[in-house]
This record gives structure tokens, sequence and C-alpha cells, in this order.
RNA sequence: UCUGAUGACGG
């Protein structure tokens, strides 16, 4: 099963999706991390429909799952903006031990967030018992993505309240967040910051977030010049 | 002693 395991998944990262489902179909014995690689490698690799499909299949043969599953097919239904989908798999597990680990609650929130539900994301997201950075970074995300930067900002400060650590990929929506909402030293503040502060190498996203930063608010002097300046070659 | 997993920007 392990070897197996191990080739479906190699295929699956060489993007040949049918030589991973030739593996997995000649599979005598199968385990739980055999079909979550099948539905993993659908879910990363944009198939979020079959991954869905997969997984439906096997709920209903009641083959064995876990919480990578679940995972999965949150981040398939993320893809694909399947809320009606995503509600209805988060109902199932709703109340369960899988609901309250971190990385399940996660893969939860950003479902909610991607699908544009920023209402049940908060919902969720207040009533988790373990947040992480990547529960914070995503809600700062989500609300970025959707416009509402003041609440990303806002999400933000109250992270820095509770004292957890922001990551060089919190930073980008962050930054992005100040960008959208005009708020310009607030951004410069924050890019000064992770690098004095938190010791953050800013990598090139980053210096595109300055550079739109500082073109959106119309100051294309420095934002020529952060782009002559930015360690990276600019793309 | 092995396999699968959650957060990111601009155009």
């Amino acid at each position: 099963i392990a070897m197996g395991n191990r080739l479906i998944g190699m295929y699956q990262r060489c993007g040949s999706m049918d030589s991973a489902h030739e593996v997995f179909s000649h599979m005598l014995e199968r385990d739980s991390v055999t079909w979550t690689e099948m539905i993993g490698g659908y879910a990363n690799g944009g198939l979020g429909k079959l991954a869905l499909d997969v997984f439906d299949h096997l709920q209903q043969e009641g083959f064995p799952t876990d919480r990578v599953t679940y995972i999965c097919i949150f981040t398939a239904c993320a893809s694909r903006a399947a809320l009606a989908k995503g509600k209805a798999l988060h109902a199932c597990i709703a109340g369960s031990v899988l609901e309250s680990d971190v990385t399940v609650g996660n893969a939860i929130l950003n479902m909610y967030g991607k699908c544009g539900n920023m209402k049940e994301a908060h919902r969720f997201f207040s009533q988790m018992l373990v947040l992480d950075v990547v529960s914070w970074s995503s809600m700062i995300a989500n609300y970025a993505q959707h416009g509402h930067s003041k609440d990303a900002l806002q999400m933000f400060h109250e992270m820095r309240r509770k004292e957890v650590l922001p990551d060089r990929i919190t930073f980008v929506s962050v930054l992005c967040a100040c960008s959208h909402a005009g708020r310009v030293a607030e951004g410069c503040y924050w890019f000064d910051f992770m690098q004095k502060d938190l010791a953050i190498k800013p990598n090139l996203d980053h210096y595109n977030c300055m550079v739109d930063l500082l073109g959106r608010a119309g100051m294309l002097t420095q934002a020529e010049d952060m782009i002559r300046d930015m360690p990276f070659e600019p793309n």
C-alpha cells in the first residue's frame, strides 16, 4: 500500500493524473491515504469536481476517511466556490473531534472565505478553540480579497493584540489591504516592522505589494525607486 | 518506518 500510495503521489506531482489513476485502479488494497492521495491530487490539480465525486463514492461505499481527506475536500470546495457542498460537508462533521482540529478548522474557514461568505467564516472563526497563524492569515487574506480592507486590517490588529506572530504570508495580505485602503503610511510602517522587529526578509511579492501601494496612491516616483532598489529582478 | 494536508499579491 505504501508503495502504491507513493507512486500515485509521484505521478500526480508530475501532472500525470491518468498514470496515477492507473496505479490506483490496480491496487488490491487501499487505505485512507490512498483515497486521500487521489482526492488531494485532483483538488490541488484544479480538478475539484473530480475530487468531490471521488469523495462521494468513498462515503457511499463506507471506505475509510481521515483528517486529511476532509482538508482536501474543503480545499476542493474552496477552489470551486462550492458553498452549498461545503456547508453540507461541514454539517457532516459538525460537533465532531475532526471539526475541532485546527488544520481542518482552517480548511473550513478558508472554504467559507473563498466562497465569499465572510459572515459564516467569521462565525466559525469566533468559535474555534485553537487559532494559529494560518487561521488569522486566512481571515485577513479573505477579507482583503473581497474588498474589505478595513476588516482585514482590524483583524490584523486583533492578531497583534492576541500576540500571535504574523509570518511572511500574513504580511502579503496586510500590505495588500493597506494598498487597497490607501493607507500608505501604515503599509510602509509594517513593511519596515516586519524586517526590523520580526527579521522577515521581504521577498519579491512583498516588494510588488509596496510598488502597488505607492503606485495606487499616486506616489509614482517612490514606486519607481522601490522597483529600482529591490534586491530582486523585477517581474 | 514510509505516503496524503490547511494561509498569499499585482497585471
